[in-house]
DNA sequence: TTGTATGCGTTATCAC
DNA sequence: GTGATAACGCATACAA
């Protein structure tokens, strides 16, 4: 037959080479693969068939060049190595690559320069659009694609997915109270989602005639740890902004022998998956980091559609375990 | 509304633009940006000026498609979600991005058919090499491109990085050996991995005349509580392949009244971040996870740039907490 | 319905 | 050292 072309054999079928065969042009071979416009039933079969028999698809690189748009999408975590966004970044990509899309990985470090940074990166990749979580830099952001934002700092920000933090707080406070507390603590960490949960929290246990003594952290096991000595001794129910913070929580309450759940009642927040592993097993208000991933990669996706979804917000739920459950113990005197 | 045309305004200086501006032609401008030939430094001053005066630089669209490759580097790893891989995940990261790289991600879902089909995936992206974390299909990977591998099954596949799993086995031998293990057992997982591990622990027990019972497991908590429950009465020493799994052991001891480390002493494998986390803290052989990306991307770097640096083997170190450590406890169970 | 021709932004190969 | 110009693989306006 035709004699191939010296590298031919190497080199992957292009447009041109299944047009050949199929005895047509090359934009009717596109329009085969962009099922946009109209081809005969007859020629299209012929194509497609050419097509299987050289192993042909379009190539993203050609594609992405001419479209001006790849079909990737730019996800952008404050730090890849952490559980929570670990489960997020599932979440997103379990969504997306059901659509042939693909994830393009970046960090920010907590940092909006940085953030930027990275923005601009992607943006120069042609990414279909972003997905932001925790953003620093929030509506900061070059504005020319698509972003959705999960739990960003700036209450401006568009395409957000978000839990209900206050409502987080005042499942925490209704716990505590119903676990007898009489004199709660919060401990909390800076930023937007601490202030919320607190203010759910205080604005619960207010309600109930009870007001909340305020010990600041930084997520940190080791912030929580000193909060934990910190804690006036009259307190008897603890809300932690961070499971692993809370872990802090629970060793400085034992170290200093008081019992939990028995003198001390806990609640974290997070469930991550640290919780039932903790002593005592820790209840913790529900974070359901991969349904947020599920979340925001079908907005992002139904936004580069151009069917604008509305925002979400995911109502979380109290994960009762035995640091909140206040057993009937003699009292000590 | 569907996706708005590129309007002029926004549109980002191509190569033109700056070529014409610094009167000069596009192939010097491209020369300028690949310092690879010689540019006279005042034409090359002129054309970086305008340059920056646009906020020009090459785009990778264009590049990618006339190089036929992409500064993007694709990572498949079993689970996205899973906080050792996110380590290993960040670690690549952090060593690739300070050569302007990317990290474009697919899952494997420890499957070797879906490895293979995300391979092909971002061999199409023109992904300049590939990390692939314990890799089941190893090296009946595509040919094309370049690998790493991260602990793969396959012991002939080309470019590995991992860790010294005998050598693990051993150090959670001596530890518990010197913890005055008597009747040691392991709790193992399907995999190479775990089977290397319990050669390197069989082994130095043997040497110190003990036998090792070994139980069966899937790195699951509760395949370790079950293990945990199975336990000979007369095991005073457990070695457990996975971190998580151990925790599952724990749990079981502690339900038996069997307390550690008094009465039996364990060792868990990874250090994870819920080891110290854990009642008692558990000792566990550490597996650097950030280490090991760092030292993928390095090799893949260097893979990639032709100049194939040697394998890596990593040596474990243990960690030594509580749980090994037999002394009277403190607080019993 | 299909083919022709142009352009996407860049690098690389030639000449000069 | 520098400038034309031909690829790269594809999508699409326009013509037929």
């Amino acid at each position: 037959m035709a004699t191939p072309p010296p590298d031919g054999s190497v080199r992957a079928a292009g447009i041109r080479e299944v047009a050949r065969r199929a005895g047509v042009s090359i934009a009717t071979v596109s329009r085969v693969f962009n099922a946009r416009s109209t081809v005969q039933p007859g020629t299209r079969d012929r194509v497609l068939e050419e097509a299987r028999a050289v192993g042909y698809s379009p190539s993203p690189l050609g594609r992405n060049l001419v479209r001006g748009r790849s079909d990737l999408l730019g996800v952008i975590l404050p730090n890849t190595g952490f559980p929570l966004y670990g489960a997020v970044l599932r979440g997103i990509e379990d969504t997306i690559q059901t659509s042939g899309m693909s994830v393009l990985l970046a960090s920010s470090r907590d940092d909006a320069e940085v953030e930027i940074r990275a923005v601009q990166h992607l943006l120069r990749h042609a990414v279909d659009g972003c997905i932001v979580v925790n953003s620093r830099a929030g509506s900061g952001l070059p504005s020319e694609r698509v972003y959705v934002h999960i739990a960003p700092e700036d209450p401006a920000a568009p395409h957000r997915v978000e839990l209900d933090n206050v409502r987080g707080g005042e499942l925490a406070a209704a716990e505590l109270l119903a676990g007898g507390a009489r004199c709660p603590a919060y401990v909390g960490a800076p930023g937007r989602e601490s202030a919320e949960r607190e203010r759910g929290f205080v604005t619960r246990m207010a309600a109930a005639g009870r007001q909340v003594y305020h010990v600041p952290g930084d997520y940190s096991e080791d912030s929580g740890l000193r909060a934990g000595m910190a804690l006036p001794a009259e307190v008897d129910a603890v809300f932690v902004a961070g499971d692993l913070m809370a872990a802090g929580v629970l060793r400085a309450l034992h170290q200093q022998g008081r019992r939990v759940p028995t003198d001390v009642t806990v609640v974290g927040f997070d469930d991550s998956l640290i919780a039932p592993l903790l002593y005592p097993r820790l209840s913790s208000v529900r974070q359901p980091a991969h349904d947020l991933g599920v979340a925001a990669g079908r907005l992002a996706l139904s936004v580069i559609a151009g069917t604008a979804g509305p925002d979400v917000v995911i109502t979380p739920e109290l994960v009762r375990r035995e640091s909140s459950i206040r057993v009937p113990s003699p009292r000590p005197p």
